[in-house]
DNA sequence: TGGATTTGACCGGA
DNA sequence: TCCGGTCAAATCCA
């Protein structure tokens, strides 16, 4: 659970600070944009783009010391305390029948409830093979769903201590769908397959908790309606498509500028491509700070400024910058 | 035989 | 008090 108090003075504190270093961000990028157009000399490129760096750095390190502040006053999300009462449930094997009430009343189920808070749901006709390896746990029956609800763990759970889990719901609708509801991070190191990527040149306008990704055989969309803020008002909405088979990105509504242009890796056709999908990210808590580091990547070159932000991490992002339910707000 | 699944019970939160 | 998430023994299966 959040601490409130905590969770105000970090925005009191920190907000500002990390306002000013995006927006500085974006300076930044802008006069790179100029610089290139203009083609001016790459000296005056790479100073930039080291700029532009150093102020996400300082954006990063400043959610993260504030991610550990708050750590204190959090909660563990997670958290599956083994039972303490197993033990007593040894002897019940003493006795010949088979799924027998025990002797002594079963005390197990000893754990906490994880928070819904770093959630994302898909939603798709057929059941989503994502890559990892699941190992189901439980099924129960849903109030007002003609269809269980099962419940998934990452199989490395106990050799890795990986807890993502997921929740697969068959839903009522003609056709039937599959919503698979993924919770917490996968924590395992050789269980995953690389997640796909969207390379963008403008990271810092995107929410998201905004995205909507659709995808087909022959292309993936990604649309996003971006939450208004003051920093992000030139960059309201966009839809793009990116066409697998002629290898093409095409921008629908708004006609984007070229700073604005988003550019899709084929390799997010890893997501589930041959299968309509809609993905929708939340999160309402800050409790994983351990993932910053991972949710990007930048590399420069002479031409562009490319941030690499796996889709499978989406909800990293909404980590750093704590996507609730009223949007991307910082 | 070991890993995966099933299923009833337990427990926390609303 | 009810609902939903998780546990863990029993069972299944390759």
């Amino acid at each position: 659970m959040e601490c409130s108090s905590c969770s105000e003075s970090l925005l009191m504190i920190d907000r500002k600070m990390v306002v000013g270093e995006l927006i500085e961000g974006r300076e930044l990028t802008n006069q790179l944009q100029l610089l290139i157009q203009n083609q001016k000399p790459l000296v005056e490129m790479e100073t930039t783009v080291t700029k532009i760096l150093q102020s996400f750095g300082n954006v990063l390190s400043i959610l993260d010391s504030g991610e550990k502040t708050g750590d204190v006053c959090h909660s563990p999300m997670t958290t599956q305390t083994s039972s303490p009462f197993s033990d007593d449930l040894k002897s019940v094997d003493s006795n010949n029948d088979k799924r027998k009430i025990p002797a002594v009343k079963d005390r197990r189920g000893g754990y906490k409830r994880r928070k819904s808070a770093n959630s994302w749901t898909r939603i798709s006709p057929n059941p989503i093979e994502d890559g990892h390896a699941w190992r189901k746990y439980g099924q129960k029956e849903i109030l007002n769903t003609s269809h269980p609800r099962n419940y998934f763990r990452c199989t490395r759970k106990f050799d890795q201590g990986c807890q993502a889990t997921k929740q697969v719901q068959k839903t009522d609708e003609d056709p039937p769908m599959y919503q698979t509801t993924y919770m917490g991070h996968h924590t395992c190191t050789d269980n995953q397959l690389k997640p796909p990527q969207v390379i963008l040149e403008n990271p810092t306008s995107l929410s998201p908790n905004s995205f909507n990704f659709e995808s087909t055989k022959s292309s993936t969309i990604i649309s996003c309606t971006q939450d208004y803020h003051p920093i992000f008002s030139s960059f309201p909405s966009f839809k793009l498509e990116y066409d697998e088979q002629n290898h093409k990105t095409i921008s629908m509504g708004r006609q984007l500028s070229s700073s604005e242009q988003f550019i899709l890796s084929p390799e997010l056709s890893l997501l589930d491509s041959s299968e309509p999908m809609t993905m929708l990210a939340s999160s309402s808590g800050s409790d994983h700070g351990d993932v910053i580091s991972g949710a990007y990547s930048c590399t420069t070159s002479s031409e562009k400024l490319e941030v690499d932000l796996g889709l499978g991490s989406i909800d990293d992002f909404g980590d750093v910058f704590s996507f609730g339910e009223e949007g991307f707000s910082i």
